[in-house]
DNA sequence: CTGTTAGCGCGTTCAA
DNA sequence: TTGAACGCGCTAACAG
């Protein structure tokens, strides 16, 4: 027995009871109203429209093939400005196809980061930007994801190969670098996560690079690996208040850098009595950060654009989906975008 | 005919067959495995696992009463790190409770809310929270989204009945006003988007009701209504620079303090034609950001935890649908959680 | 324990 | 222009 008018969500059978059709001229009403006589849209549109009916998408779906118009975003941490702009970037080119984003956490956890990809694809995701959490060497599966392409995005993973967008940042960090040791700087710390994650790594060679160019080698002391803010404050607390303090630190991105900042500022400002004219210790940050260029200490921002990032990202995700690609689905050939990074000075 | 192995996505019938078995057991394998024999069990997964079959969860949803596990958050702007620490918050909690949230940016427009949320009920979420744009007086419908419930946070919309977390915006406001009084100012500015956004409203009019409780009015010369950055600094500029500057602004929320911050720092800096002793203006925010502390202004800031306001979003949410609710759907009453406001100065 | 039957809500296909 | 039949991928409900 057919139990039409049961409290729950309407069917296209209730709206065709309604109107007096059967369901199939609904459907056809629904999607554009072709080959329905305009009375008798009409009469659907009214019966549509006193059940409050709404096509489901999910039974829409299952007819094969019809893609579900959602794209997968997974990040490392949504607390971060950086990945809200980023998403945003993802956002408006996914607007601008007619799909909308589903955002994940991993949280810098590789399980976390693969139970989300694993349930991205269960629910049919046409396609997934990913930031890897990098931290165990997880190779998330060749293509685990069943298909789903995937772009990764900001950073990279070993043995997966697809398509990137990443960040100049060997070359940036090696120009903002550079302009620390333009102004004569030598005792130059770096502050940054190296561990497993290809930015923080790419970022610390493009540091070293620049020293060794300038015949200086790392000072063990100096390499501080830290990644959340509070643990950079304090690392450079200690380094100002040792015995033999940097004239400059290298912050690998934008948490680290708001620890340094803060640092930084606590030690001009409130250490009376520190030896007169010791000059404010420089800071070089991969990453902008707001507010900084206004605290009055010497700053270097290697900056790049994170929604820019995320739309690029997006655009080679749609160029496989909705593009005249290959015929069949062999992937012509990962491709690599690298955003430019601009060097700033305050 | 049954395709079987038509190099597209494996389906259950697919596994069946490779195991030799039914789907059926296939199905029970995949949910828990509950009544088959482990030796069945075995053959089916190496058979998942050669043919990497995943369940097609869209058609899981159709089974009626199948949850999506999806929880859909609509933001006026994804870029503002206030709904990036939001959106974590409520994605903490969903994931606690095993759904995955879509991300949807209204960007301020009531059009592409409005499609954001058919949209969601269309994809059969679970439920909804949503930061409204409220620009123009949209009612969103009573419940247009088809039985889907909703919670709305931080703003609230006239006319619509549903749970809500807003903040203590009134209250906050005043607090915040009251300490710039306390200092002695008189002369203060409001910046602030008061069209329609209830939360700009209630913090102007806490905001006015501590001036009054002063014996003090408006001057509206110092009613600056904007939303953007730039557009506030602007504001801030002129009236530092006009006949009758004030000594103190109130900003009613974190872009438009960011703007302030800026201009008020460049009139301490780089205006060395200003009177010699002046004072540097204060400035009062609504939402605190980062760094603004270190900047050496006089500040006061009124701010609530945006992800604790996102989670708390979300267990309203959640109380409904998980809870031990009401039979049927007739939900008890609205509620309403208030978000504290804490006012710290530096 | 396992397979068969019967749909979920919808859209494609074909016939009327 | 409309409707009936069939199938999408999967899973309750009932056999066996």
């Amino acid at each position: 027995m057919a139990r039409s008018n049961a409290s729950s969500v309407p069917t296209v059978r209730d709206v065709a009871a309604l109107a007096g059709v059967s369901p199939m001229t609904v459907s056809r009403t629904m999607s554009g109203g072709l080959n329905v006589r305009p009375e008798v849209q009409e009469r659907v549109r009214e019966a549509v429209e006193k059940l409050g009916y709404r096509p489901n998408q999910s039974a829409r779906n299952t007819r094969l093939s019809k893609p579900t118009g959602l794209i997968g975003v997974a990040v490392t941490n949504l607390g971060n400005p950086y990945y809200g702009q980023f998403a945003l970037g993802v956002e408006d080119v996914a607007a601008a196809h007619g799909r909308h984003i589903v955002v994940g956490n991993s949280g810098e956890d590789p399980g976390r980061e693969g139970s989300l990809l694993a349930d991205f694809a269960a629910r049919q995701l046409e396609g997934v930007i990913l930031v890897p959490a990098g931290k165990g060497g997880n190779p998330l599966g060749p293509r685990q994801l069943g298909g789903v392409p995937l772009v990764l995005a900001t950073r990279t993973v070993e043995g997966v190969e697809c398509d990137a967008v990443l960040v100049d940042d060997a070359n940036g960090a090696a120009a903002g670098t550079a302009a620390l040791l333009a102004d004569g700087h030598r005792r130059i710390a770096f502050l940054g996560d190296v561990a497993g994650i290809s930015t923080a790594q790419s970022r610390f060679d493009g540091f070293t690079h620049a020293l060794a160019g300038a015949g200086i080698s790392l000072d063990p002391d100096y390499l501080v690996v830290v990644r959340e803010t509070d643990a950079a404050a304090g690392a450079v607390r200690r380094l100002l208040a040792g015995p033999n303090p940097p004239t400059a630190f290298f912050s690998a991105n934008n948490r680290t850098t708001v620890g340094a900042l803060r640092a930084i500022c606590e030690w001009r400002d409130g250490v009376p009595q520190r030896p007169a004219r010791l000059p404010v210790p420089a800071l070089a940050s991969f990453d902008d950060v707001e507010l900084a260029d206004l605290l009055g200490i010497p700053l270097t921002v290697m900056s790049h654009d994170a929604r820019a990032l995320g739309a690029a990202a997006a655009r080679l995700l749609f160029d496989r989906l909705d593009g005249t690609t290959a015929p069949a689905e062999a992937s012509p050939a990962p491709r690599l975008v690298l955003m430019p990074v601009t060097v700033r000075r305050y």
